[in-house]
DNA sequence: TTTCTCTATCGTATATTTACGATGAACGAT
DNA sequence: ATCGTTCATCGTAAATATACGATAGAGAAA
């Protein structure tokens, strides 16, 4: 027992963590909703159903598509933004099977006191 | 169309970005495996088990706490803190939606040529 | 070519997050 | 009463996130 301290966190938690900090704003929630929604969309399109300005849009998609939850496509002036159906599977899987393994080991909670 | 624009987001999509918010941590990943795994632990151990400083795990802890995924009673000097089981099934249940919904509406995607 | 549209990026201001040492409060044990 | 243990909170520094206006670049359209 004790172990770690010094020891990092696994490839699992760190990826789990970045996924969920990518999702950790109600833009970038909707954001993905718009798109499945739509299938593919305009970035234009995107800012006209936020409350939000395009740059700033355009900061949220970014983060999207760093983690490879979106991809977008030039086509000419615009750009057609999608979900990246592969990654989304991933994500999907990953935190139902992370969600499931808490539900699992838990039987016995604290005393109702919480503080 | 093109309702919004100054349309605040809905209820749902604050409550999921929350608990994205408090799950975009490596060391809260894995303060919720730990606590499920050992059913309940005190602040102490989880300090042994994590590359952090206490009063960092015990931030940690608060930002859980916040959002109700886990719970801490008090036992004397000590703290014994546990998953909160009912939360943990509504999050697991409301994200399982979340991400079902975004797979069903996607068919197709944009070009390969991501930008 | 000039102009227009669309979007990414820059610059910037503000707020939040992360991390730690130090302190203090609560309690058990002596 | 005093001491040791446990943990939250304070103070603080550094990094990151959020938001927007302004600008620049890449095409389409004229």
């Amino acid at each position: 027992m004790a172990t770690a301290k010094t020891e990092n966190f696994t490839d699992d938690e760190i990826f789990l963590a970045d996924i969920a900090k990518a999702l950790s704003h109600p833009a970038r929630i909707k954001i993905m909703k718009l798109l499945s929604e739509m299938n593919a969309c305009m970035c234009g399109e995107l800012v006209n159903l936020l409350p939000l300005a395009q740059a700033t849009v355009s900061q949220h998609l970014k983060e999207l598509k760093r983690v490879g939850l979106i991809q977008g496509d030039i086509d000419g002036p615009k750009v057609c933004y999608c979900v990246n159906l592969e990654m989304l599977q991933k994500v999907t899987t990953d935190f139902q099977n992370y969600f499931n393994n808490l539900n699992k080991g838990e039987k016995i909670s604290c005393k109702p006191k919480t503080k």
